[in-house]
DNA sequence: TATGATAAGTAACATAAGTTACGCAATGTT
DNA sequence: AACATTGCGTAACTTATGTTACTTATCATA
């Protein structure tokens, strides 16, 4: 029988992640991993192919942060349903800047646009509540997106620093305002 | 008397704003530099001191180039003023993406945030043009320019693909929008 | 307790990038 | 026309990073 293994994958990937956390990308390099871990690179290389396979388990990572974001914020109740996917949104991109980075600034330039299975969800939420038509609706979830997108990038840049209650009035803005352009 | 330089510091910068527009501000290396020039490493460093100081130049350049797009938006009389302003961010980032990645979507974390002498001058374009008082004025601005910026960046990473018509679209939406909302 | 399979640590190799020493060559002046 | 100056190309050195060969250590089972 071989020794154990000193790491799972999801020991590393954590590491992985809190390396990007702190250095960005760029600074998940095997050795800075090695060190987080408190290991020799071979650990590393024993349970990933290489890094670029480490890199990618960070965005599946991020992306399930994201998630547990969005959920605790949609069950709150703290805001209406669809303003709270939005506020989940922005509070990944301020609590988890190098994460909100890597999952939402970076060059979609091959990849086609995804089909947006969240925003399925989300256009008959706005549909009940607004009384738009669908196509209404969608345009709607679209002008409000680049909305929350803008603030959330611009937070995790640090071209802005808002408060929850400035963000929250600012969305809310926003949402009054383009209501009443829907008619 | 010693032989004349091969190449002026403006030509050095030209190319390394041409190295980044293909290859993006990780791709412009003092190689990759040089074949674009077509000679070796030493001019570059002949005339810079390193690196660096060839990345400030592309930072440097870069403003000038967004600086000529808003000059001309502005006086171009195709929109109004304050609307030419954000078309003009916006189709610089749709033309220059990595231009535009490098000046407004990289990290601000040490800079404190630049007194922005530009708005200084749109402010009162605002207060003349809608009539709301300075304080108004200068959130509606801000609210406005979330906008812009949410376009903008997300045109520059192809998170969207919007033509001109529909940008000025979106933008008109918001501006009447946000109008109703400041009484 | 001895053994086989194999994970881990060490240290090396390969590649890429910034930077520079060296010798040649170009240029205005004497 | 010879010279002093110094920019240029070549090729090297240095550092950072991904990756791997080799050796050692571990662990369940016979």
């Amino acid at each position: 029988m071989p020794p154990k293994f000193k790491f799972t994958r999801d020991e590393i990937t954590s590491a992985a992640v809190n390396v990007t956390r702190k250095k960005g990308p760029d600074g998940l390099t095997a050795r800075a991993l090695a060190e987080e871990l408190g290991c020799s690179v071979k650990p590393i290389f024993g349970l990933f192919k290489n890094m670029e396979e480490v890199q990618s388990a960070v965005m599946n990572a991020a992306q399930d942060i994201y998630e547990s974001y969005l959920a605790e914020d949609m069950t709150s109740g703290k805001y209406p349903l669809y303003k709270a996917s939005g506020m989940a949104y922005i509070r990944f991109a301020k609590e988890e800047r190098e994460l909100f980075k890597l999952l939402f600034m970076r060059d979609r330039g091959g990849e086609p646009l995804e089909p947006t299975r969240e925003v399925d969800a989300i256009i008959p939420i706005i549909m009940k509540t607004t009384g738009l038509s669908r196509e209404q609706a969608e345009r709607f979830h679209l002008e409000m997106w680049v909305v929350v997108h803008g603030i959330a990038s611009m937070i995790a840049t640090s071209y802005l620093i808002w408060n929850e209650e400035q963000i929250s009035g600012v969305m809310t803005d926003f949402y009054t305002g383009l209501r009443t352009v829907y008619k």
